[in-house]
DNA sequence: AACAGACTCAACCGCCTGGGG
DNA sequence: CCCCCAGGCGGTTGAGTCTGT
């Protein structure tokens, strides 16, 4: 019945760690690197579970571990990532150097989870007041529907420049629409062909960056090309501009797709 | 001072995924 | 394909600590 436990238990220790066992595994992957986790209790002489060993290393003992409170920029980081990514945890841990999934995990749980209830209520709370964009409807991403796992996307559409040279808009409003038209026609992971043949060839902007993650896309990718070839914000010159479009970009999505990426 | 309840967070559990054979 | 294994992930647990009475 079940799956057989990862290790055998039996003569392990089990609950928290000694000091003396911390010293034992850090000298051994300061040694022998990271790894093998299942072999490695028994070649440093632990007697523990390997993926305990893996847990303590990378939750607790790696050098880099940033220790000390969550500031209020990393907080107000966590919730936007959370926004946008949902309970991913690591990939959120990913955004935010030296912190755990395990420790934003928790601090979620114990602090933001009933920060962010009691901000809906209000209406306030995790809102960009920065970039207050009214709100577009759309019927594919409006759902209630809270993915609980990540999403890739290998293409990301938006409309040609072309597109903009329309009459009788403000610029500001093409720019709502443009980036509405946007965020509607991200392209999740497509499981059939037939929604991609949807797409016209010249209105596509495959950025050829092979299975990585919207959220990687959003928030590592030079966003200068893109600011610019699709002339989506203010022109980019240098790295700062385009971090700025980037983030306005990120508080769009935050703002109108709250909880659907 | 003593107790109970609330809170925190390290550790564990079990499932999922991807790679190799 | 299928199976196995290692590693990774999110959810949950429970011991320790804090706080209020």
């Amino acid at each position: 019945m079940g799956r057989s436990p990862c290790c055998s238990k039996e003569g392990l220790n089990r609950g928290a760690w000694t000091g003396h066992e911390d010293k034992i595994l850090t000298e051994y992957i300061t040694v022998h690197g990271e790894g093998r986790w299942r072999n490695l209790p028994k070649r440093a002489g632990l007697k523990r579970c390997g993926k305990s060993c893996r847990l303590r290393w990378l939750n607790y003992l790696r050098p880099d571990i940033k220790r000390g409170n969550i500031t209020s920029d990393e907080e107000e980081l966590i919730i936007r990532l959370h926004n946008l990514l949902g309970n991913r945890w690591s990939l959120i841990a990913g955004r935010l150097p030296g912190r755990t999934d395990n420790e934003i995990k928790n601090y979620w749980n114990t602090n933001l989870g009933k920060k962010v209830k009691e901000g809906n209520k209000t209406s306030t709370f995790c809102r960009s007041t920065q970039n207050p964009m009214p709100h577009l409807p759309n019927p594919k991403l409006d759902s209630h529907l809270v993915r609980t796992k990540a999403t890739k996307c290998t293409k990301l559409f938006f409309p040609h420049p072309s597109m903009l040279q329309l009459p009788n808009k403000s610029q500001e409003e093409e720019k709502e629409k443009v980036l509405a038209d946007a965020v509607m026609n991200v392209q999740m992971e497509l499981t059939t062909g037939d929604q991609e043949k949807q797409l016209s060839a010249d209105m596509l902007t495959d950025f050829n960056v092979g299975d990585i993650c919207l959220s990687d896309l959003l928030l590592d990718s030079d966003f200068t090309n893109i600011c610019n070839n699709h002339q989506l914000f203010s022109p980019c010159s240098d790295q700062t501009s385009a971090s700025n479009n980037l983030h306005s970009f990120i508080s769009f999505l935050d703002t109108h797709h709250n909880n659907d990426f």
